[in-house]
DNA sequence: GCGTCCCCCGCAAACGATTGCACTGCCCTG
DNA sequence: CAGGGCAGTGCAATCGTTTGCGGGGGACGC
């Protein structure tokens, strides 16, 4: 049908030839930045031109030439856990009305894929990198900032690394959340942390701590999940009961943890709030459908993305600006996982 | 501190100086496929000067001098809808694996976007495209296809172009859930459908459409929603609850406009399934545990990625090849939205 | 009428890799 | 011992743009 391979896409060269100028002119006379360097009549002739040939320049030669790419990776742990896509929406609304790209790349928690998936974006010249997939002990990251490339971490820290940095604030959203349970009538409450190498799980985690020991309650009562998802916060969940059995309160690290206390209620025949209130974290979509609807901590993740996307636009303009960082207030929202416990 | 901007990465020239021999050379020598071309013992040499130098090829420059990229294009209309991240995975899954690399984009289901996005992904020459934003009647598709752009739709079709797809078996799994549903005893069904203008939704509502006519059941309590989303679901809700009071049970277009449902019925203190039953489709994650469970259609995404990406390597191999259709098969869950309705 | 300035535009060199072609030796065969 | 073949390497063009530099020519001042 349309088979006989059709026409090669015009170059500039084309469009020089149409409107019967040198490329360099063409050049000049397509980029608004340079078009007031050729006369009116000759760079209207050279658009002209272009459009009638439907000319769209060759962004891989661009970037050769001028190695830019108006190209920013955005690299993201686990697109599955729908705290990113808002995240992901954040960092392009922002970035695409200026002009880029986002290349978003998934890395599945892998850290060979994690290096291949940057180091590709990389040999692309992306201009810079949003980081979602940060560990506290992060060499990578650590490599990457030695060679000068530029970016900033979303959500999650690195130790020791002065990383520009855009988070919601941790600390405060766990210590409400225990406040919550407390007031409530929990003495009883337990935490089942994230991951001790993620930021996120380290500042919960010491967060919640200190909130309960300010409150004279027992500190012990926490077990880390391996990762953040439901299978691994089910598993904690059944390791807490073992060690445990009388907790009345859960903070789960995340929502999806705070899943996996659901499929073991289900599991044991427990109720939630009846038996154990719980209480997640990052107010993912949908939880006010579940049964119980998940009270949890609500963190503006498309502002976390489009806050981080605007400070790495900074970090671009101006490379030797100080790393700064910034915490964004969240917001316990209760729902129907807490209740007091039964007397 | 390492402010002292860090040196420009090695060239290919470098290593080739590094280790005494030509560009040329330590182009063919780095390249497994033209290695055996070069002595073993100069390959060598090119091998270890590489590694010492922390070379990495340039894409860029490698893409502008062969026009290929390594990279195919993912459009995906929304990925805050829980349909699409498994979709992603399975698509990366197989395309990694093979080399190449996967670039995601978010049109937010804004044509203007998506020619934006398309556009940029092409001229960054990517060798192929997954498009899962098809709608029935879609001129920019049509104008890549003769473009000769490679490409390859997922879960939704184009009407009148002959392009590969992979998508669902729609039609089987609204039957079943209206065969379902008249199981239970309901005779007065309704479809709450998607927007007509994509294949998913048109589809799903005429297959709707046959089902209850084969049934004897009446077959004109359909509302369409404006878009795949909550929001939309509600509205039709409403609309179909106005226009016939009597319905006992809905046929969502998909799980979302089904949670929409679950909204009105909070709103108007129905319960479900008690008063009307529900049944959505995809089975999207944690339907499971909503209030009530959701009974739905699956449908096994990331298979459908993984074979539209294979769909997209046999393009790109075998340019010629006739566009073919995969169909994949459905299955119905029943969970707890769905009961005999009052007698 | 001549020198100067400036406006437009063309020339050509990049950017970093790939690849067809040509060349050098060497080995092998007849 | 001559000639053919082949393995290993270098040469140089090329992909499509961008951009510093320089030149031609018109306008203008003196």
């Amino acid at each position: 049908m349309t088979n006989p391979s059709p026409p090669p896409a015009p170059t500039l060269r084309d469009v020089a030839e149409a409107a019967g100028v040198h490329t360099a002119t063409a050049s000049r006379a397509l980029n608004p930045k340079t078009r007031q360097q050729i006369s009116a009549e000759t760079a209207r002739r050279v658009m002209r031109a272009a459009q009638a040939l439907g000319y769209h320049p060759n962004s891989v030669a661009r970037s050769l030439k001028t190695s830019r790419s108006s190209t920013v990776g955005l690299v993201i742990p686990d697109l599955t856990n729908p705290l990113f896509p808002p995240i992901v929406r954040g960092v392009e609304s922002v970035l695409e009305s200026d002009g880029y790209n986002v290349w978003i790349v998934n890395t599945d928690n892998d850290e060979e894929r994690e290096r291949a998936t940057i180091e590709s974006l990389r040999s692309r010249q992306v201009e810079g990198l949003i980081i979602a997939t940060a560990r506290l002990d992060h060499p990578l990251l650590r490599q990457l900032h030695e060679q000068g490339v530029t970016m900033v971490l979303i959500n999650r820290q690195v130790e020791h690394l002065p990383l520009p940095a855009v988070t919601g604030d941790d600390a405060t959203g766990v210590a409400a959340a225990v406040r919550h349970l407390a007031g409530l009538g929990h003495t009883r409450i337990a935490h089942l942390s994230g991951p001790l190498t993620t930021s996120t799980g380290r500042v919960r985690s010491q967060s919640f701590r200190h909130a309960v020991r300010d409150l004279g309650l027992a500190g012990d009562l926490v077990v880390e999940c391996a990762r953040w998802n439901e299978e691994d916060g089910a598993a904690a969940m059944r390791e807490l009961l073992a060690r445990a059995g009388d907790v009345t309160a859960v903070v789960a690290g995340n929502d999806l943890i705070a899943l996996g206390c659901y499929d073991v209620f289900a599991e044991r025949g427990l109720s939630c709030p009846g038996d154990v209130s719980v209480i997640g974290f990052n107010d993912m979509p949908f939880l006010d459908k579940l049964r119980p609807p998940l009270t949890t901590v609500a963190v503006p993740h498309h502002e976390l993305g489009a806050e981080a996307a605007r400070m790495l636009l900074d970090c671009i303009d101006e490379p030797d600006r100080p790393a700064r960082s910034l915490l964004l207030p969240v917001s316990l929202v209760v729902r129907g996982s807490t209740a007091p416990p039964r007397a």
